[in-house]
DNA sequence: GGCTAAGCGAGACGGTACGTCGTGTCTTAGA
DNA sequence: TCTAAGACACGACGTACCGTCTCGCTTAGCC
């Protein structure tokens, strides 16, 4: 009897998917998003052309996973659930922005960004980007209110929309001085959402 | 006396520039940024392509540009300054996401984050943008604080970054949710800032 | 043994190389050389623009590889050599005359011509072109001295300038009355090299 | 005093007219027909471009008008009738080949030639050009045929086509070696001519 | 070991948009 | 009303990318 599941011919390469993945990121670091091509990744992958179409079928859906891949070492932390949501999101908010804005993981938010606003492909992957980071706001939030530091009723999403709003806008905008507001602005929040 | 720097030659055609970027503004409310080309814009407003180039050298400068013209009756308002944060905060706010994230206007914002990754000009147009956003923040707040409703030391800009940022992350994220979570958001801002 | 130095990725197409240079003389024979456009050709022969640019670089080479490939079935006979060069040229000139000059070809060596003008590798293949003209003139009239009815020392490339010459010029001018004078002007060469 | 007839408004400036032909021929000595602008024109010749159109219409017409006008001085030169031929079409053949082939000129008539293949004008001044050698060698082949010399019958403009036909196809074909053709297809056709 | 099948690097294919350039017309201010 | 200047609508140019296709070769599972 023949394998019903076998599958035959040569296997897929995991090298080569990695070696795209890994020229794609080397390559947004260079460069924006739409300087960006399929040729350029396929030849510093060593690849052909063909093989990245094989796996992903256009640029943005590329881009979209050597960021969730975890490739990249997206470097979006989720927050901690300490019992102290204000020692939770102060961590969490400073090394979030820190590593976002960093001169080497900015240009690939900003890819991530522009490529969320064409293919929906990439708009999903960011959501679920962020879904662990949603999940554990939950968690911490909810411990700060068992633990009687926060106000009962607060909206964990609101609380993430803001900051991570706050963060992508500030990296895309590439201002500078944004840095500078960090601080305030997570002080208004943690004041917000305080007992 | 007549001007001795008197332009020479033919006048740039004021009815072209409105022309172009209507077409932008038209166009884009049917397709995506990068659907976008310099031969439909120039079709569809009657102009030669060369025009385009001539007074904007690349589609993001025109898209930016389109979107702050006001043209395009960007529905960013700007804060009232009535004494009270709070109203002036809710208002604004409210108005602004409906019309950001209305079906009319989301493409243009969309358009204009996608066109800041790619173009400093763009990228400096957005900040324009929100410069009289964070002027009459900073106009509120100071008569909250005067009328004692706002705590003192409350940084302006940190909060419009944060309300800002939140409404362009829903925009771009196409998540209808988002549109629950604007009251939530501003509750926590308005908490946080309340003397 | 495999051979060593097999050519890699998809072979050129044949198809298309025949289909852009039957195009371009299709489209020669409607219109001026400048009329033509590479689009165009591209076009009429279900071909990406770009192709052309692969292999030819420009509007100019295409038309020479045309006129010089035998595609356009350029009716340039080479004179015989029957043993009289009398015979010879002028079954060879009035053949030329004819087929240069009828209405099908004249826009393709007017084409030629204005392409020789231009592009260096034109002018080559437009040499190349009347290379066995020169070749077949030269055994005609070494035939000729030998049978005792050419004059000895006659060079046969200064016959063909005179006769080619004449010819081009013909067609250049689209001086009808011309035809008329191939006879003549023969008859001066011929009396000219006759012993 | 107001002319009745006279034209109103500001005359015509031959100074411009003379300035776009001699920049035209300038330009042409430096570059291919087609590589010839007319902003290159007129910014040359210190003139507005629509001046240019004014006069002429085309670049082609600029081009043919250039050539004829005598302001280049065409180097065609006409044969004098001595009352010997041989001697008149050695004279004319050595001059007109020597100067339409020199550096400075042959881009000219290839220019016209080019121009020649597309323009009517063109076409139309190039056969105005060659009229007067028409003309002269007429009346050098007369003298000749009544001295004696000249077979009677011999067509001039049989000639003509011959000489200047291999004239020009020399110098559009960039034939260097055809320098050292002249003479010995001069030889030929006085041979070809001589009682 | 031979066969079949699929992936591989390479690179040409048909398309489409780009940004530049040139043409011929039109519209200014000034002579 | 002609001039120089220069913007205008139009459209061809040559380049760059896209996503697909077709080569010869390689690498596997199956007979």
């Amino acid at each position: 009897m023949t394998s019903a599941t076998g599958q035959r011919g040569r296997p897929r390469s995991e090298a080569s998917r990695q070696a795209i993945l890994a020229a794609t990121r080397d390559l947004l670091l260079e460069g924006d998003y739409d300087a960006l091509t399929t040729a350029e990744i396929a030849k510093q992958a060593g690849v052909g052309r063909q093989t990245v179409y094989r796996w992903w079928g256009s640029k943005a859906a590329v881009v979209a996973d050597c960021v969730v891949e975890g490739l990249v070492a997206f470097p979006l932390e989720t927050p901690a659930a300490t019992g102290d949501p204000a020692v939770d999101l102060r961590v969490w908010l400073e090394l979030s922005h820190e590593r976002l804005a960093a001169p080497s993981t900015a240009p690939l938010v900003r890819a991530l960004t522009a490529a969320a606003t064409t293919d929906a492909q990439a708009t999903e992957r960011m959501a679920e980007l962020f879904a662990p980071v949603r999940e554990a706001m939950r968690s911490s939030l909810a411990a700060g209110i068992d633990a009687g530091s926060i106000r009962a009723g607060t909206h964990p999403d609101a609380v993430v929309d803001l900051l991570v709003g706050s963060l992508i806008y500030a990296v895309v905008s590439r201002d500078a001085s944004a840095r500078d507001r960090v601080q305030p602005a997570l002080d208004v929040v943690l004041a917000g959402i305080r007992l």
